[in-house]
DNA sequence: ATCTAATATCGATATGTCCCGATATGTCAA
DNA sequence: TTGACATATCGGGACATATCGATATTAGAT
């Protein structure tokens, strides 16, 4: 597990868009119950099915998810033709105690 | 008590210098001991002693603090020649439980 | 009224972010 | 190997941010 900077996360997090990801991520079967070639659960969402649900190009959405990868919010899984992301509930706690802690 | 705005307070905090300004401004007596005008741990700490301990312009330190208020996270309050800044805990505190409950 | 100190604002330039279309890369299937 | 699909990367234009020097504003002191 590597170590958060506090800067490239507060970045990733200063897009509406990178936020609805992250939220959309808390439930992943409720928001992207359709997909089937594999549990969402277990191993993430695909880009595409992100690319369907928000008004942006695919290389848009693929950015946003290389960012949020970036700053360690999201990990990456790729699984045949597909990459599956799925929150780091690790990070997002250490986000949330930096807040508490040090700010 | 105004409302937070996620984005705005993220985009705040993805600096260095401003993520300094709020640290030191959790124990403004140890920093800035030095000010005798007014007792900063009331008040808060003026303009000038956050430029002294920067690198930075009056301008930019000016517009920085400008920054952390719109966004809820200091305030000011102008006494006499000096606009002393102090931390919003209460809004602090909305972030971090938007980090735990939301994000 | 004037001078000066503290702060805010303005104008400018450099760099960064947003978001796109086009293209490249990786992977399965025929 | 060729084709089709999922994803990543590249190059660019529009807009935003970082930071400065110069100037304006505010307020106390003389």
């Amino acid at each position: 597990m590597e170590h958060m900077n506090p800067i490239d996360i507060f970045k990733a997090l200063s897009n509406e868009t990178r936020l609805q990801i992250l939220i959309w991520l808390k439930e992943p079967e409720v928001h992207f119950g359709t997909q089937t070639s594999a549990d969402c659960k277990d191993v993430g969402v695909c880009v595409s099915l992100f690319h369907q649900r928000l008004q942006l190009t695919q290389s848009t959405v693929s950015e946003y998810l290389a960012i949020l990868q970036r700053a360690g919010l999201v990990t990456a899984t790729r699984i045949g033709k597909w990459t599956y992301y799925k929150r780091n509930e690790d990070m997002l706690r250490k986000v949330a105690h930096y807040l508490e802690d040090e700010l």
